[in-house]
DNA sequence: GCTGAAAGCCAATACGG
DNA sequence: CCGTATTGGCTTTCAGC
């Protein structure tokens, strides 16, 4: 993992259908070259997939919320997380420290469907409580977060 | 937008770099027509751009934050995501209905770099206050979520 | 809007330094 | 680990329906 690996992400990153050809002339190395330095962060994991990023809005997904869960005493969190995961309105799953063992994403539709999604998160066995907060407008979001593939591992480390 | 559109999209989120020709014999439609269709989503701004996907232990950004961002009463909202927009660890931004302005996803290298991007964030004007919820896992994210994409817009819709 | 053909380019592999 | 060479497949365009 050297600054030309670094490089080679961040461009995939920003453009994840860019040809190895390509990618060979922004980083100033041949395509085969390209090619195996990229074979080999994929099976090392770093590279984990490449996405068509879709306008939420375009295809009747205008709806978005966070969502904080609350376990139940007795709760699994593991069983949990895996009854979110078969939601397909919940998008993100983070477990996280607090008051909540969870926050997630829901995209849906409409508000309407945000309500039949709310009830489907609470009749989750081990879920006790959610608090929804209904996102009125995404700014910016995935944004390619380049502090660990620049020289140094970000502002003042 | 028709049923072979939406099977293109579904397929391009799970894999972005699928090929034409690919995407056809998956569709049943010859590759010049998957070209063309693929261009016309773009042009419609359906499709945003394609990205690889990057896990991110593997480049220095173990720590995730959810911030939920306070504004002063005088605050200009817009100039306020602005700010947070020129953080690079700040890789989403949504504002939200609730007490809070905006909710904003932070990742960073270590928690000592948590508590500097706090800090940066609590000094853009017009933040009155943070909160943050420190993310303990990362279950999923970014999941495709297709309750627009197959045939009914979700369950129960 | 779809197909099919043609030209150039790319992916993928193999091999040599 | 990197570059060159090769083969087959793909992208891209365009004519035609």
């Amino acid at each position: 993992m050297d600054q030309l690996d670094r490089k080679i992400i961040a461009e995939l990153r920003q453009n994840g259908r860019a040809t190895y050809a390509e990618l060979g002339r922004t980083v100033g190395l041949s395509a085969s070259s390209v090619h195996e330095r990229v074979g080999k962060l994929e099976a090392a994991g770093v590279i984990t997939g490449y996405h068509a990023m879709v306008d939420p809005n375009t295809v009747g997904l205008g709806v978005t919320a966070l969502v904080g869960i609350q376990p139940t005493d007795t709760a699994a969190e593991d069983d949990v997380a895996a009854s979110l995961a078969e939601l397909d309105e919940v998008e993100s799953c983070y477990a996280v420290a607090g008051n909540e063992a969870f926050v997630v994403k829901v995209r849906v539709s409409t508000v309407d469907e945000l309500e039949r999604a709310l009830g489907r998160l609470r009749r989750i066995d081990g879920v006790a409580r959610t608090q929804t907060t209904v996102v009125l407008s995404t700014r910016f979001e995935g944004r390619p977060n380049n502090a660990g593939l620049d020289s140094d591992s970000g502002p003042g480390a």
